[in-house]
DNA sequence: CGTTGTGGTTTCATTATTTGAAACCGAGTT
DNA sequence: AACTCGGTTTCAAATAATGAAACCACAACG
């Protein structure tokens, strides 16, 4: 029940996404200060995850930061593991037709990680906005994943919010969220009134899969100085069937096999020889 | 001398890319297989990667793929260590002016690493390109850095080309890249006449950091059936100007001290407190 | 219906790695 | 010259990783 303290990797994990979480290089005082490390353990740790590329140490400055190698694992986190591939087609017709801003989010350990982002006017952002963390309580693709969860997750995933009042509109307790909740189950569709940020106001859907477990959300988002909530609420159908399609999608894609000759696959791209070598 | 054999972390994370490099889900009989470790130590290694999130475990299909924690972590290192988030305004201005393609690279291990692309008008891409790695050896932002690196760098990244000849026009040894990358040295900018892809071509420039050292490298690409060499060498000035810029602003970012008090730094955005509990 | 096989999981004594208190080092400070 | 503040290294003790082999579940086979 200790969360995350698995063996060795698992402190190594532990401190890589301390200096993470700094979001700016940090020198070594600080980590070691905020850490319930000892020094020599620490240090150990920062050197063996420099030199396996996972962090990167300036030399000049005596700082350490994630490393590059997390993008390039991370690409292929994103492009195999996340909805974002998939959903990209949908939401760009979306976004087009409509005209709005639209998200994608998951659902990881009880937060919302944002995946993929087709901005209105803006062409594609990558890891800008892919790879943000925010809150479930709080955000229209939160509560729309949420309301989704079975008991026992749901139940886990409600110990793990905040519950800080970012507006008046704030659900601030888990009692509250949990009305809130069944609506959303009812209904099918969440809504975020001004919940996280004041003028920000979001209709949102949950991608579920066939045994109805939610796989991510999607969310139409706007102002309230451009658009109202029954504004919002005309894209329903639109919505309603970008996530249906998603869903299909997804499915189709996960599950394209019936065991065996694995060895069948498609195959990606058999690129030729370019590997590192040691 | 052996690469990457850190210790405990050091395999895991081999096991990691491993799995990531299959970019597809894997089941255990097939890493396995691939795998220099017995049964038993590969199983509890993936154990461990999958209870961090590292990986994720598709209990239907018993299947691993790259965990989401990938991408929370990626979005850190994309923001922090990569030129990506300063070089984005200087890159969308240049598309945009232009009306062309423009990659944005780095070196990681002797590869190039791409961190960000303004597509022109979005031919649709399928996957989105940041994270991507490719050849130093015969792309215009790979033979850019490597032009700029010092010779005990050079040496070594020279090693790490695999010299696959992907076209008629590959500089398929090292002496050649050589005599290249001293061209492009004294010229300031690489080209790269459908080297690596036919019908193909870019320029490219490296991106320095006051002392020299190749930050990064941009890039402008076109088609052979839209743009001649010269076509693309008439935006040379252009490029220049927004590489000196980028450079710029990423010396001005990342040494804005004069170490002391590294509390002053701009501390982007005190968020309300929104972590994850234990 | 019992046999064999395959893919996955657990055991346990052995081995290798990690741990951390303390010593050490180098560069500024007083 | 003595002192302090990062940062780095030492070394015996504690801990975790290892892997051969046993084991389990289940499906295909004879």
């Amino acid at each position: 029940m200790a969360g995350s303290g698995d063996g060795t990797v698992g402190k190594a994990l532990e401190v890589l996404d301390h200096v993470a979480g700094f979001a700016r290089p940090v020198r070594f005082a600080e980590l070691l200060g905020s850490s319930p490390y000892p020094k020599a353990t620490l240090y150990r740790m920062l050197q063996t995850l420099t030199s396996t590329g996972m962090l990167s140490f300036d030399t000049e400055r005596h700082t350490y930061q994630p490393g590059v190698r997390l993008v390039r694992l991370a690409h292929s986190a994103w492009a195999q593991s996340s909805l974002a591939p998939v959903a990209r087609p949908h939401l760009d017709a979306l976004s087009h037709d409509l005209g709005e801003t639209v998200h994608l989010a998951q659902l990881d350990s009880g937060q919302v990680l944002y995946v993929d982002k087709i901005n209105a006017a803006q062409p594609v952002e990558m890891f800008s906005q892919a790879g943000k963390v925010g809150p479930a309580y709080c955000t229209g693709v939160g509560k729309a994943m949420l309301a989704f969860l079975n008991e026992s997750e749901l139940s886990n995933a409600l110990t793990r919010q905040s519950y800080y009042r970012h507006t008046e509109h704030t659900l601030d307790t888990p009692e509250k969220l949990r009305v809130e909740l069944d609506a959303i189950r009812n209904r099918g569709h969440a809504y975020d009134r001004e919940e996280h940020e004041m003028g920000i106001i979001c209709i949102a859907m949950p991608i579920l899969s066939q045994s109805g477990r939610p796989m991510g959300a999607m969310s139409i988002t706007g102002s309230t100085s451009r658009i109202s909530m029954e504004g919002l609420e005309s894209y329903l159908p639109r919505l309603h069937q970008a996530a249906d399609a998603i869903a299909k999608d997804a499915s189709a894609w996960r599950f394209p096999d019936q065991s065996g000759g694995s060895r069948t696959v498609p195959q990606q791209k058999s690129e030729p020889p370019c590997q590192v070598s040691p």
